[in-house]
DNA sequence: AGCCGAGTAGAGCGTTCGTTCCAGAGCTGT
DNA sequence: ACAGCTCTGGAACGAACGCTCTACTCGGCT
């Protein structure tokens, strides 16, 4: 059910998505076009489309319609933006240089996709509150899970709380928002600046 | 052509916008609308609908159709939040806690619409980048002019080139951020922190 | 051999989309 | 009085929307 055997046998060609079974490559087109084009921009037509699949197929993975596939697309790629963070903070120790190291990597890769990957969720976060609780809620759940992230490096780095739940809430949120500003801008350096900004921020709890 | 007359002369009722001529009540309301919803899932016929004004209207006043549409609203939008931030600001000199002021008062605003009113560009943003240049540059001119406003408070206040600049970029990125997280929690937590931590980074710069 | 469930394929439902078009209302200038 | 204008009102268009439905293929089971 997870990973369904290909039908045809075709053996996979082109792109990276192509590899995955049928309901994996359906959640990966679907958290690429979310992030990209929004909840309402996106048509499952669309997803159907480049995901290779057929409407049935579609249909028969997500009986829930748009609304179920869209939150498990999201989870997905809350799932993989979390892994990444945590494996980006990891890679430096000192708390405060950690965070430089990880928005600047958000940043190469933000300008290495032509200023179109950003946050996984947002796009679709905001256009739904209000209008789908359910969706709402697991972007809210994305949201603390990349807190976390950033919060357990900062207790691993003996920063205490209060301080280190309050950091973490405002590194995502700055990461975030420096994320929109620079796809706007086609610029980088709003996120350049972020890192520096919250390093800074960071060491002044020591 | 900018405040037409009413052409029934029928004395307007009710809500806030109904006071205003034909043009000023179809932008006022487009701005609202995608503000919440965004630009794809904000369609003409509602915003003719919820403007109490017709199809034919709307086609009269913004030949460019949609896209024409949306991008006055944004500007609109704009304005308004540009103004407002730099009333705020100027209600307090020291440049930490006029930053403190101006978040908390945003705290204040989006808890006070049921966590609805966000920024008002965003939203169609993320939408649009990659789908509408054009769209896209008049949101970057929002998010320039709302850094002009920290900036012109950072630099009155005595804090030197490139600081006050790369603050300003933070301060606007941080509070976006925040803003959303807020209205994903529907909690005006994030908001008050990341006041509280933009004030203590600005006075680490003097 | 016969069957069954998983997955594929797409026609077609009703609705809404952005847009076009035109007839008419109400005002102003002559 | 009458033309000329701005603005209103809404029917209608083709395309796209989310979704349902049925027919089909195919591998693995007894």
């Amino acid at each position: 059910m997870q990973t369904p055997q290909d039908g045809t046998g075709h053996p996979a060609p082109a792109d990276a998505t192509a590899a995955l079974g049928t309901r994996d490559r359906i959640l990966a087109t679907t958290a690429r076009l979310l992030q990209h084009q929004g909840y309402e921009g996106t048509g499952i037509k669309q997803i159907a489309r480049e995901a290779k699949a057929t409407l049935g197929s579609v249909y028969h993975f997500f009986p829930g319609g748009k609304q179920e596939l869209a939150m498990e697309a999201l989870q997905h790629g809350d799932r993989e933006f979390a892994e990444l963070l945590r494996t980006v903070l990891a890679t430096v120790e000192d708390p405060a240089d950690a965070v430089l190291a990880a928005v600047d990597a958000f940043a190469d890769a933000l300008r290495a996709s032509g200023w179109t990957d950003g946050c996984p969720v947002t796009t679709t976060a905001l256009e739904t509150t209000g209008t789908s609780p359910e969706i709402q809620e697991v972007c809210a759940a994305a949201f603390r899970s990349w807190q976390d992230a950033v919060h357990d490096k900062l207790r691993t780095a003996g920063i205490p709380e209060p301080d280190a739940r309050e950091l973490a809430v405002t590194v995502i949120n700055t990461l975030g928002g420096a994320e929109i500003t620079a796809q706007v801008f086609r610029d980088d350096a709003p996120l350049r600046i972020a890192g520096r900004h919250l390093a800074r921020l960071i060491r002044t709890y020591r």
